[in-house]
DNA sequence: TACCAGGAGAGCG
DNA sequence: CGCTCTCATGGT
């Protein structure tokens, strides 16, 4: 089975690939047999770390690698980055909790599909959303044998033309009209995500938190993890408290004083110093009690 | 069981 | 504006 994949290997340096897709940035990598088996764009892949290189398997020939290194962001120079990051003990921390950590480039429609779904619901949650939102009106893939079957992300197409009950049957409950009304605008053409490319970063966003079910949450995640836009700093209860903790231990400033601390004191790849920060907490500092 | 989850939107005053 | 409440569901 294993020599009937088709496989090439990107060399990288200081890439932790499993820290990276359990970061909660992307919500459908699943870790098996010492590698991750996951979809992108229409492929099942599977891809395996190794010292100096990541390993990408396909099913099918593929004859052009480059959209898995584009995904993966692989010939990024890591170290640049962490340059930039200010140097204070916390960001310090961070990034000595969770080397080589990266940030993806996810496609912008199943990032911002699945941001519209990850409102108040934990990781594990989002996760079994989709997963059912993929396997009912995805596309079917082609996987290896003896593996489980795989599904695209549902087109914006696709999902404009269920009803709300369709969507609401994936148990993303009130969530589902937001996607159901995401989805109809870009159907339509009334919104069109490839224009935000070429914008910069404040207009993106402005036109981003039009759409139903986003705000300036889901509206920065979808900047940093589908576009690129590194200086967008995405803050949730968790940023919240990380910044609490490891910045004003010994008061409690307001929500508005940390966003705007967060929108100055990170640099211009402050995003990027945001998922140390994120899985920094999530991991290691505030990590809940294992139970045994 | 009760609480809370990578929030957003509507309805107040 | 700024604040509070609700929204649906399931993990811990």
């Amino acid at each position: 089975m294993e020599a009937a994949l088709h496989i090439t290997r990107f060399p990288v340096s200081n890439y932790n690939l499993g820290s990276t897709l359990a970061s909660g940035q992307c919500f459908r990598w699943i870790k098996k047999d010492g590698g991750w088996i996951g979809v992108v764009g229409n492929h099942w892949l599977r891809l395996e770390q190794s010292p100096r290189e990541i390993i990408v398997r396909s099913p099918h020939p593929i004859p052009d690698w480059s959209f898995v290194a584009d995904f993966l962001q692989s010939g990024l120079d890591l170290r640049k980055i962490h340059r930039t990051f200010p140097d204070d003990p916390p960001m310090q921390a961070a990034v000595r909790g969770c080397p080589g950590l990266r940030l993806l480039r996810q496609e912008p429609w199943e990032c911002l599909a699945s941001f519209i779904l990850s409102s108040t619901k934990q990781i594990v949650q989002i996760r079994q959303i989709i997963a059912l939102l993929c396997e009912r009106f995805g596309e079917s893939l082609a996987v290896p044998a003896q593996e489980a079957p795989a599904w695209a992300f549902p087109t914006a197409t696709r999902l404009a033309r269920l009803r709300e009950s369709d969507l609401r049957a994936c148990k993303m409950g009130f969530r589902a009209p937001y996607l159901l009304g995401t989805a109809r605008r870009i159907a339509d053409g009334t919104f069109d995500l490839q224009s935000l490319h070429d914008m910069p970063v404040h207009e993106a966003r402005q036109q981003l938190v039009t759409l139903p079910g986003v705000g300036p949450k889901i509206a920065d995640c979808v900047l940093l993890f589908g576009y690129g836009f590194q200086s967008a700093f995405p803050i949730d209860v968790w940023i919240l408290k990380a910044l609490r903790q490891l910045y004003f231990p010994d008061r409690e400033p307001a929500t508005l004083e940390l966003q705007e601390f967060a929108s100055t004191h990170f640099g211009p790849h402050a995003g990027y110093a945001q998922q140390y920060l994120f899985h920094y907490m999530r991991t290691i500092h505030d990590a809940p009690p294992v139970r045994t």
